[in-house]
DNA sequence: TCTATATCTAAACGGTTGTTCAGATCAAAG
DNA sequence: CTTTGATCTGAACAACCGTTTAGATATAGA
């Protein structure tokens, strides 16, 4: 699963094949097939393991506290929790249209438990009058792709630590649905 | 190339094989060689042509004014010009890691000439003090981000317009490097 | 040590891949 | 009407695809 994932992101799941995956563990392409029934399983179960440790990771957070808190959470451990697994988060978002349409409707309906929850928030702080979004469903989307772009350029060895990226990233986000 | 264009941006450069875009245009894959050399040039020329025209359609835009303004101007462009064309979007920022090494290094200058122009309104704007962004250049990568993932839902016949989505954004991205 | 089970290899299956090429077909120019 | 050059077909090429299978090999329990 680790190499298939890797290799994966790296080059694609229609470019990748079995054989390629098997060479990366050492055995040969057959031996892959007493784990998995087929390679689309492959992709989903990745996928669909994605999808759910993120959800479980998340609903491990604390859920009380003021709008603005739970936002604030919500966006620094959106930033940690992805910079951790680039691979993941690459082949997740990437391979989407890779799935068949039974796969897809399931990982699309995790990745849509964890925008709600985000919509939810913005809502909240709307009612609560410390947050301002036009549109909850809108702004939460673009707060989403806003988190999720620090992947394509983030480097471990760069010049910033996941810390200030998280503030960096925090300090643009609540300023964007400020009142 | 419309044909190409459409399929790559539906099934990925690597599901989509010659006979396939030759079936579309109604001719035997051999005589789409007429007019490429392979397929690696069909999808370089497709992701070229792409930054190419973007780059030239912005230097269009009128180059004068507070960093505010150019700031709005940026972003509504971002949006419309991006909204019009999502399979091409989609393709250049999809099929990155299809590209041979060399062809990779000519996109990934031309979409860098895009960020930096951001990148320079924001510090701009950080001169005249009209507009706040800790790290320019993490700022603008952030924004077009979050301003490019609107191509991933935005459906031409959903609840909004493009004039409304414009302004949803414009509203956010002015609010989040605001002093 | 024998047996049962898990795991692997090596080969094979039918099908598809990008690309080439000889020859057919077409349109336009002389 | 003939010639030229562009364009296309249809077949072929070697290589690779996902997957299956028979049989070899390893592992662990009785």
């Amino acid at each position: 699963m680790e190499a298939a994932l890797r290799l994966f992101a790296r080059h694609g799941f229609a470019a990748v094949s079995m054989r390629q995956i098997a060479a990366e563990v050492g055995v040969q392409a057959g031996a892959l097939y007493n784990y998995i029934p087929d390679k689309q399983s492959l992709l989903f179960d990745l996928m669909r393991g994605h999808m759910e440790a993120l959800l479980a990771a998340r609903a491990e957070r604390p859920k009380g506290g003021s709008a603005l808190a739970r936002l604030e959470d919500f966006t620094r451990f959106h930033i940690r929790y992805h910079l951790a697994r680039p691979d993941a988060v690459f082949v997740s978002y990437m391979e989407l249209r890779s799935l068949s349409p039974e796969n897809f409707a399931v990982v699309e309906g995790l990745r849509r438990q964890y925008e709600d929850e985000l919509e939810s928030i913005l809502r909240a702080g709307e009612a609560e009058g410390s947050l301002s979004a036009a549109d909850p469903r809108i702004a939460a989307m673009a707060v989403i792709a806003m988190l999720t772009g620090v992947t394509t350029w983030y480097r471990a060895a760069g010049r910033l630590t996941v810390d200030q990226v998280e503030g960096i990233y925090w300090d643009m986000v609540r300023k964007s649905v400020s009142v």
